[in-house]
Order: structure tokens, then sequence, then C-alpha cells
DNA sequence: GGATGCGGGCGGT
DNA sequence: ACCGCCCGCATCC
């Protein structure tokens, strides 16, 4: 059942559908990028926001064939769960991330527990119909259309960047020699149990992250630890950061957090090419000429100085990477923890922000940037400690590192952002920390 | 290796 | 026609 317009997005009534043949072109406000966008939800991201450009989800959602080159869809893949229900120490079950492709994810199947190496069972996605939830992506002139359907019936994966890094603290950890690998390879052809983290990466405190870590890190005579980290650090923001991180690779050791974190607060997106909204009309579905005639006038031509700023600080909001706001749990525990009991997450709205000069002129954040990127559920980090805990400070960064975005946008604050990218580096910066605090 | 996109093909409604 | 989905191919990291 469709709820169109029931669910206000922009605060203005939704009026389009991601299969209309025209889409409204007079956009006045672009949306934050949803990390978890659940039930019947529609927004319009810039397409300058890094997210929506790679089509991504905190759900586990893999591409699938809708016969449609202009609409991308995407299914849930549901979670993966202990098959024995088992809980870490702090009582909290995990919820991993389905591997997405499909031969990647038999053999995950496959593997156990990483906690207690009983059989891992994978809770499909029956939001929609008994289906699973289905997200559309269409890039029309300077937005990305954004649809979703179904309501998600099962708990959340761990996000992409926590994979991402269970992925590389497991691949660092075991620099097994080519023939150790091929057993193992052989092994889980043959459908035995493999425990797929063997290191408890299990932890309730940060300090035994910390010391498993470097313990582990600790077999690369080669590198220090710090270097170590850092590599893999780096590594888990690579695809989503296309600034380097000079000081970081040259000197890792020498990286003082506060020098760093001085520089998150630069973080924002590169690209600031932004395109006026356009007159009220439409995109025409299937006239690809008139949009891309459409988007070239509009890029860059059109833009007053005054423009340029709010529409660039918008742009700034619409950079930021799903990392930055899945916190330090890419490497607190790597794996996606919540309370046992799971309620299913209603309502979901797209943040967006005024691309007004008050929003900007302001120079204050209340543009509700800390209202729920989430959504309406339990942090990706769910996760309690107390206030010396090391995981409490980093996530303050991070929250530091969304708070000091240049909302004021000086020309200075311009110009440095496009040093220094975009806001990847508050992650890296926090996985460093993590890390380093040792 | 695995994430992502693409699109041919098949079967069900 | 629309949808779910399997499968191989290609690209990128
Ligand atoms: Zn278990
Ligand atoms: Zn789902």
């Amino acid at each position: 059942m469709e709820l169109d317009g029931l669910v206000p997005q922009n605060e203005e009534v939704v009026t389009w559908d991601i299969n209309d043949i025209k889409l409204p072109k007079d956009v006045k406000q672009t949306d934050w990028f949803q990390e978890w966008p659940d039930s019947y939800v529609r927004c319009i991201y810039s397409s300058d926001d890094k997210n929506a450009q790679r089509h991504l989800s905190s759900w586990a959602m893999r591409n699938t064939n809708n016969h449609n080159s202009r609409i991308l869809k995407k299914s849930c893949l549901g979670v993966v769960v202990c098959g024995r229900d088992c809980l870490s120490l702090d009582g909290r079950k995990m919820y991993l991330r389905p591997a997405i492709c499909d031969k990647a994810r038999q053999k995950q199947q496959k593997k156990s527990c990483p906690n207690c190496s009983g059989p891992l069972k994978l809770i499909p996605c029956r939001g929609h119909g008994g289906y699973p939830v289905t997200n559309f992506w269409r890039h029309e002139g300077p937005f990305i259309f954004f649809q979703s359907k179904g309501t998600h019936d099962h708990p959340r994966p761990e996000t992409k960047s926590e994979a991402e890094a269970r992925r590389s603290i497991q691949k660092a950890k075991l620099p097994a020699s080519p023939r150790l690998k091929q057993s193992r390879d052989t092994e889980s052809l043959t459908g035995k149990t493999q425990t797929w983290n063997p290191l408890p990466l299990i932890v309730s405190k940060q300090e035994d992250l910390l010391s498993q870590s470097s313990s582990f890190m600790g077999h690369f005579r080669d590198k220090t630890p710090q270097e170590q980290a850092l590599n893999t650090c780096l590594s888990l923001t690579k695809s989503y950061s296309s600034a380097k991180t000079p000081d970081l690779v040259e000197h890792p050791q020498n990286m003082d957090c506060n020098k760093y974190l001085s520089k998150c607060k630069l973080s924002g997106s590169r690209d600031y090419s932004y395109r006026e909204p356009m007159e009220p009309t439409a995109f025409v579905y299937d006239e690809p000429r008139q949009h891309q005639t459409w988007s070239k006038n509009a890029s860059l031509e059109k833009n007053s100085p005054a423009e340029r700023y709010r529409n660039s600080s918008t742009t700034i909001f619409a950079g930021l990477h799903c990392e930055t706001l899945t916190s330090v749990n890419a490497l607190d525990v790597g794996i996606q923890y919540a309370p046992n009991r799971w309620e299913p997450t209603v309502k979901v709205d797209c943040h967006s922000f005024r691309s007004h000069a008050s929003t900007f002129g302001g120079g204050t954040t209340e543009g509700k940037p800390h209202q729920n990127y989430s959504g309406s559920n339990i942090p990706s980090s769910f996760y309690q400690a107390s206030p010396e805990d090391p995981c409490v400070m980093a996530d303050t960064d991070h929250h530091y590192c969304q708070n000091s975005l240049p909302f004021k946008g000086n020309e200075w604050c311009f110009e440095e952002e496009r040093k220094y990218t975009n806001a990847d580096h508050c992650n890296s910066e926090m996985l460093l920390n993590i890390f380093s605090l040792r």
C-alpha cells in the first residue's frame, strides 16, 4: 500500500513517484542523506551528495534488475544473526551485514558466529508485501531522487563501514601464508565450519579492542602499530574520499589529534558545482535530450555569489559521508549491536535543511544537524560507556566534526574545505585515536 | 575478494 | 506489463 503524500518530505507534500514520467524540477530544498531510510519515503538529494551518488545505504541493499536503465533498483538482503541467538559480553545481540555479492553471501553463511562459533542465520527482509524492501534511485539533472518501498522487518545490520572494518581487521590479523590460505579456502568450500572471526572482536570495552588490535598489529615488523592502524583507517575511507591526507601518510606517528581534528572542522564536500533550482517544470523521463540540455544550462552559469555561497554550504552537508555519521563504531566493535528487544522503526523523515540564508547566515547549527541522522532507532554504536571511555571521546570528536562544518562559510572556509575534501577525515581521525591512544 | 552496475533471461501474477 | 530473481560480465577499490 502506497502512502502517497502521507509522509511529507521537505515539509512539502510529496507529489512525485520514482516512476513518473516527469519529476519535479522546482525543488526548493534537498534532503539530508539518509543512512537508514525506512518505510515509504522519498527523498531528493543533491547530485553533489556523495552518498547519494553512490546509492549508499546502511541497509544491506543489493542491485536488482528492473530492466530500466534510468532507475536503479535495489532490494534488501536482511541481516545475518547468530543461529543460537547468543549475546555479547554486555548482553547485546550482534547483527552482521549480509555480503552483497551472492557468492560471498553463500560463503558467509558457511562461516560461524564470531562470538559463540554457532551457525549463522540470514534473516531475509520481507518488509514489502512479503518481499524485500526495495530502494530506487534516479538521477535527474542536479538532483538524485530516492524512493523506498516497504518497511524493514528486521534489525539493522552492521553498516558498510563496519563490515569493511571487520574485513580489514581480519585480513590484517591473519597475514596467512598462501598455503594456509589455500587450505582455508578449501575448507570453506567443503562446507566445513570456519569461524568467521576467530579473534575476539566482540568486546564490550574499548580497552579490550585496543589491546587486541595492537596485539595483532604487532605482528607486523615493518610497521608500527600506528602505521598499521592508519593504513587500515585510510583504506576504510578510501572508497569515500578522493582527498589525500599527506600529513598522515607521511608522518602518521607525529600526527597530532588536535591538529587532525582541526582538519575535520574544515572537512566537507569537494564538489561545489551547484545548480540553480529549475523553473517549475519537470524532468522528462523519456526525453533525455531535454534534461541533459537543462543540466548543462543550470550547472554553473547562473550562480550569483550569494547563490554560490548558500549552495556551497548546502553541498557541504550533502557531502557528508556515511562513515562520518556512523561514528567510531567502525572499529569500536565491528559488529552492529542492538538491544535484545528489537522494535521496528515506524517513521523516518528525510532530514532536509533549508537552502536559505537563514540556515547559513545564522552561523549556527540549528538546522537540526544532529537530528537523528540515522532515523528513529538505536544508534549504530549502541554502546554503554563511562565518561572516561575512549569510545566516548571518539564519539564526541565525531560530533564535533559534524557540528564544526563551516556553516559561516567565508571565503576561507570555502577554500580550505576544498583542500580537505570531506568529513571522512573525521572518521580516520577517530580510528587513529582508537589505535594511538595506547 | 567483494561491492556495484548492467542487462539477458525465466517464471509468476 | 510488472515484479522477483538467477546469472554472468565488467569495473573499481
Ligand atoms: Zn553466536
Ligand atoms: Zn530489509
